[in-house]
DNA sequence: ATGACCAATTGA
DNA sequence: CAATTGGTCATG
């Protein structure tokens, strides 16, 4: 079979391949010091997620470092793999030569964070890897992204008007590692503080390597304009340019990282900080298995890399709260003065729907006051809780939320009829029935679009802007009109909002963080205000998501959300696996966990597939995920059995 | 997942 | 007795 009698590599040679059956007898020059590769195969089944020693031909030697991306011959096909090991010899005989070297991919410091990641997630390693890493692209001009950079202006000291906010920066100066967490001073510039941040980093270490992440695309434009330097690493990049600004951070020629969530892996040399805006984004959970969080991982680089994290919002979120508990990280809040200017501004309307609506309008007495006398001097702001038309109701009779028994919202199947067809949007059962005994519904909270429509009517003349996910408005200059939006989706005004007026301060559904993100909602409008202008909420005046905001002080709400949830065994003080698939594999999974680990178990929630929650203590959350990962290992070997999904710590359940 | 291998089962 | 089906095993 050896026609001829020189060396090749298979793969090279199209002729080879042809003449050549599997059994070729190939002579490859081995590399000399560590001629093994220890690598992890793309295949996707849990219990080949481990390694295998792959020989280094000599040729590709200095391409097969560890991180590196290679392409072996698995189970008879070429498939790609990550160098994980450099070693001296294989237990093993039977060794293959690795095929070919594709480029460079982890850094020992990332293939470190994503073992640490798939072992916290239960995840496999290559999914990981392709969150992490960008395919390798060939799209390669040179064209280099030209951002308008503005030459940043020499900052005034955002960071002065925090308790401990100088301190903080002197910490950076001396390159100290920090761990902190702050909540936003009312009108700040976030991206300005950011980079304030970075500048003090940098005059420590001026080849200092930092990670920005930022929920979207807006935001990183934000921060790219007073950031020179930085380089984008996001999902919203094309393939070449991701590539491209992947190579540019891998080579260290690039240390300032702004991005999404996936650019918590960036192969930043030199990383001594990440820096995160707004953790409690929705937009830091990925949605692909293992469902990685980015604030979690930030975390988990900045404990195993010893780098500083430090992450801010508005609001300060339970989870980020309970990091400062714990003393792992330092709290920094706004000075006093800083606060009470805004605080005298707030005021909290007693109000329910039923009292107000004999026209079925949203908007109480006092809001509608507050915005006609700030009307003439410039934009008001009114933060709505939902988008859509009608999406919550209320019992006429008690005045109670209208809520399914599992806790669902109810619906309503024809818009014309209210008391008709009225089913759970979770569960589906019909027929609702309040627990005072009334049948009869109507409108509660009306998303941005209805609430639009009714100041339009009512201030016939002004322009009524209407702010919300599909349809951001971003800035609005500072002439008088009307701005209704949803969280997330508040405008910039140019001089700051004239008045802003805060609807629906009430739970629309029952989850883990509802009351959480109210609060959010809430800090997230009042900040676009001016100095001086009025902020009215409109709910209870005594619930603790009013009182946060008229104390101006989110971590007080968030410290007293934590004692509530550790009473209650929930996240963050405990770690949960939720678990879905075919009722009795999820039972089965919760049962053998419950085997080695203590783990109290929620459910089993039946539907089309059925879930269960396993509830462990803190200390025992690296327990559980090994625990499933022995399991999910076990479980594949046999493809009778149905596949579960596994989701630790989800951010919302 | 996918293919190899062996054993049991089915069929003319 | 060959052909087909099913379960077990290994993947470097």
């Amino acid at each position: 079979m050896d026609q001829g009698d020189q060396l090749y590599l298979l793969a090279d040679s199209a002729v080879a391949r042809k003449k050549v059956k599997p059994a070729a007898k190939k002579v490859v020059e081995i590399a000399e010091e560590n001629p093994i590769a220890r690598v992890r195969v793309n295949v996707p089944v849990s219990h080949l997620d481990r390694d295998f020693d792959y020989l280094v031909p000599a040729a590709i030697d200095t391409q097969c470092r560890v991180g590196d991306r290679v392409r072996v011959r698995f189970s008879g096909k070429l498939a790609d793999a990550i160098v994980v090991d450099r070693i001296a010899e294989s237990e093993f005989t039977k060794v293959a030569p690795i095929e070919r070297a594709i480029g460079p991919a982890l850094t020992p410091e990332t293939l470190d964070l994503v073992r640490a990641v798939c072992d916290r997630y239960v995840g496999m390693f290559w999914d990981v890897v392709r969150a992490a890493v960008p395919n390798k692209s060939t799209a390669g001009e040179y064209r280099r992204t030209t951002i308008e950079k503005q030459v940043p202006k020499l900052l005034l000291n955002a960071w002065a008007s925090y308790s401990h906010g100088s301190a903080l920066l002197e910490q950076l100066k001396r390159g100290e590692c920090v761990r902190a967490v702050w909540a936003s001073a009312p009108a700040s510039l976030w991206w300005e503080e950011m980079a304030q941040l970075v500048h003090s980093i940098q005059e420590s270490d001026p080849e200092a390597g930092v990670i920005l992440l930022v929920p979207d695309a807006s935001s990183i434009e934000r921060l790219v304009a007073v950031i020179p330097q930085s380089v984008i690493i996001s999902t919203h990049l094309g393939q070449g340019e991701r590539y491209r600004n992947f190579l540019e951070v891998y080579s260290g020629r690039g240390r300032i990282v702004v991005g999404t969530r996936s650019a918590v892996f960036a192969p930043v040399e030199n990383l001594k900080a990440i820096i995160m805006w707004d953790d409690f984004n929705d937009a830091y959970g990925d949605a692909h298995a293992p469902y990685w969080d980015a604030r979690e991982v930030a975390a988990l680089r900045s404990h195993r890399s010893n780098c500083s994290l430090i992450v801010g919002g508005f609001s300060r979120s339970a989870t980020t709260q309970s990091w400062c508990a714990s003393g792992w990280c330092q709290s920094i809040t706004a000075d006093k003065p800083a606060v009470d200017a805004v605080r005298a501004q707030v005021r909290t309307l007693t109000d329910t729907a039923i009292e107000r609506d004999p026209h079925q309008s949203r908007i109480p007495q006092l809001a509608w006051q507050a915005i006609k006398e700030s009307l003439p001097s410039g934009p008001i702001l009114v933060s709505v809780g939902r988008r859509g038309y009608i999406p919550a109701f209320l019992c006429t009779q008690c005045g109670e939320r209208a809520m399914c028994i599992c806790g669902g919202a109810i619906q309503q199947g024809n818009k014309n009829l209210p008391g008709e067809q009225l089913t759970c949007c979770r569960c589906g059962a019909g027929g609702w029935r309040c627990a005072c005994g009334g049948t009869q519904i109507k409108a509660l909270a009306i998303g941005a679009e209805r609430t639009a429509e009714e100041l339009g009517r009512a201030f016939a003349g002004t322009p009524v802007v209407w702010s919300q996910q599909e349809h951001v408005v971003t800035n609005v200059d500072s002439q008088s009109r009307i701005v209704v939006a949803t969280q997330g989706a508040e405008p910039h005004a140019e001089n700051g909002f004239a008045a802003v007026v805060v609807l629906d301060m009430f739970a629309q559904s029952i989850s883990l963080t509802t009351s959480e993100s109210l609060v959010r909602r809430a800090f997230s409008a009042a900040v676009r205000g001016r100095v001086g202008a009025p902020i009215v909420l409109t709910g209870d005046p005594g619930q603790r998501e009013s009182q946060a905001v008229a104390r101006w002080d989110s971590p007080w709400f968030a410290g007293r959300e934590c004692l509530d949830r550790s009473q209650a065994q929930l996240p963050p003080s405990s770690r949960v696996a939720v678990l879905t698939g075919e009722r009795a594999a999820v039972l089965a999974v919760a049962t053998q966990v419950q085997e080695s680990v203590t783990a109290r178990l929620m459910g089993p929630i039946d539907g089309e597939t059925s879930t269960v929650f396993l509830i462990v203590r803190r200390a025992d959350g690296n327990e559980l995920s090994h625990t499933l990962g022995l399991i999910m290992r076990t479980r594949s070997v046999d493809p009778k059995n149905s596949f579960v999904r596994i989701n630790m710590d989800p951010r919302d359940f």
